[in-house]
DNA sequence: TCTGGGGTCCTAGGACCC
DNA sequence: TCTGGGGTCCTAGGACCC
């Protein structure tokens, strides 16, 4: 059996974990320059607020019923998520931690009675010892206690819902609120007069194979409750790290995109460094809004470095020039971001056998080493290269409701009078 | 009139997830 | 005025190999 934990509007319940005053107020999270709304509290969702809907379009209706905005606040979130996990591991080990606010656990069938009282155990202690409000499915493969977690969310409305029977729920829940299934084969499921979750798991798997892939097939054999996606405990380490972000304002000049790609490139590398690879790939994007009315350009390209690395230095080098190749004046420019591609553990680095001088090499390792050590512990960007920008600027991202980093910064600590 | 069989690797694009 | 960021997997088609 595999069951499904899920925090309740998880950035909405950190946010109002330290502003007790907040408690059955709307509340709303930003995404990243406070453009779209990621988070609502079940006040908001109650007034109408759409999840991801921009901002600006509901800026209005916050104001008019009051609701807290908050900008997203990751260090916060990151350590309360860390915090649940941690709990959830100790009631069950064999985890998968799917999202900063979902994890999978794969549980004993021979307790199959006990279940619930186990959930609603582990429930309990998430809400004592965070203090974040959780939600659990319980089914026989990953896709059924999704469904369970649903209909404990939004049809029970309890905090446990074990699916024993899933037959005589499933017509009951869209085709499309299946996970796996997004707006396009919802859409295209429906034509084909696949309306709710029983059909789809009625559906033969080569009519599936045939009209859609492999993926959606599978998911119609776990809706029947034959399971195809098993437990991934361990997290593997990733094959492409992305960094990019709008801009806070809008960038005509070279210099300040550079630098902001040069910041996106160190952060990429850090990323890189943590899970001891090095990449052999690189790829710049540049872009202009896509909601705009005015002049489109979305010029991208990608190279093959000449030695595999995991340089911020040398990164930001390459990237540059990339930059100079795609840059035009004469275009608002939005968004700036780098990728890292064709990642290899560090151990199977492959020297390069023409070249015999590789700049750079004989002091990477302990400098950019010492670079990580000195921001984990004085605080990010405390020491940081030059290409990075020393002036004010003006592309970083706007965030202006952020709440304070609580439970991280000595100088955030909740003041109690 | 007649032109093999069986593979791998790479890339772009499309779908999905949170 | 104002529209996020970071991932994975699958498929088809092209190029190449023997």
């Amino acid at each position: 059996m595999f069951a499904l934990v899920d925090a309740n509007n998880f950035y909405a319940s950190c946010e109002r974990l330290f502003r007790p005053d907040l408690a059955g107020k709307p509340i709303i999270v930003l995404s990243n320059n406070d453009g779209c709304v990621v988070a609502r509290s079940n006040e908001a969702k109650a007034l109408g607020i759409d999840m991801a809907i921009p901002y600006f379009k509901v800026k209005q209706c916050c104001y008019q019923h009051q609701v807290h905005v908050f900008s997203s606040n990751y260090t916060l979130y990151g350590d309360l998520s860390a915090r649940v996990m941690t709990l959830l591991e100790m009631g069950c080990p064999n985890i998968e931690v799917y999202s900063i606010d979902e994890a999978f656990l794969q549980v004993d069938d021979q307790s199959f009675d006990g279940l619930i009282p186990w959930a609603e155990k582990q429930q309990q202690i998430i809400k004592q010892h965070v203090g974040i409000p959780v939600s659990i499915g319980i089914g026989k493969t990953k896709t059924l206690a999704k469904v369970a977690n649903h209909i404990a969310k939004t049809i029970l409305r309890q905090p446990v819902c074990l699916l024993d029977q899933p037959e005589q729920w499933l017509s009951r829940i869209p085709v499309d609120e299946v996970w796996g299934i997004g707006k396009r084969w919802g859409r295209k499921l429906q034509a084909l007069g696949i309306i709710n979750a029983q059909q789809l798991a009625n559906t033969p798997y080569d009519y599936l194979r045939k009209h859609f892939n492999v993926v959606l097939a599978r998911t119609a054999l776990e809706l029947q409750g034959q399971s195809c996606l098993a437990l991934e405990a361990m997290s593997e380490p990733k094959k492409n790290i992305v960094a990019s972000k709008s801009f806070g304002q809008k960038q005509i000049d070279f210099t300040p995109i550079a630098q902001a790609l040069s910041t996106h490139c160190a952060r990429a590398c850090e990323k890189l460094r943590t899970q001891s690879g090095v990449a052999n790939y690189l790829h710049v994007s540049l872009k202009t809004n896509r909601f705009s009315d005015q002049l489109q350009y979305h010029p991208h390209m990608g190279i093959k470095l000449p030695i595999a690395t995991d340089d911020s230095r040398m990164v930001i080098a390459y990237a540059k020039k990339i930059l100079g190749c795609l840059y035009k004046p004469g275009f608002k420019y939005h968004k700036v971001g780098v990728m890292l591609g064709d990642i290899h553990p560090r151990v199977f680095k492959q020297n390069s056998l023409l070249s015999s001088s590789q700049p750079m090499s004989q002091d990477s390792e302990p400098l950019m080493a010492m670079l990580d050590q000195i921001n984990r512990r004085y605080g990010r960007h405390q020491i940081y290269l030059a290409a990075m920008g020393m002036q004010k600027q003006t592309w970083k991202m706007q965030s202006n409701r952020k709440s304070p980093a609580y439970t991280t910064c000595w100088q955030s600590l909740a003041k109690v009078y």
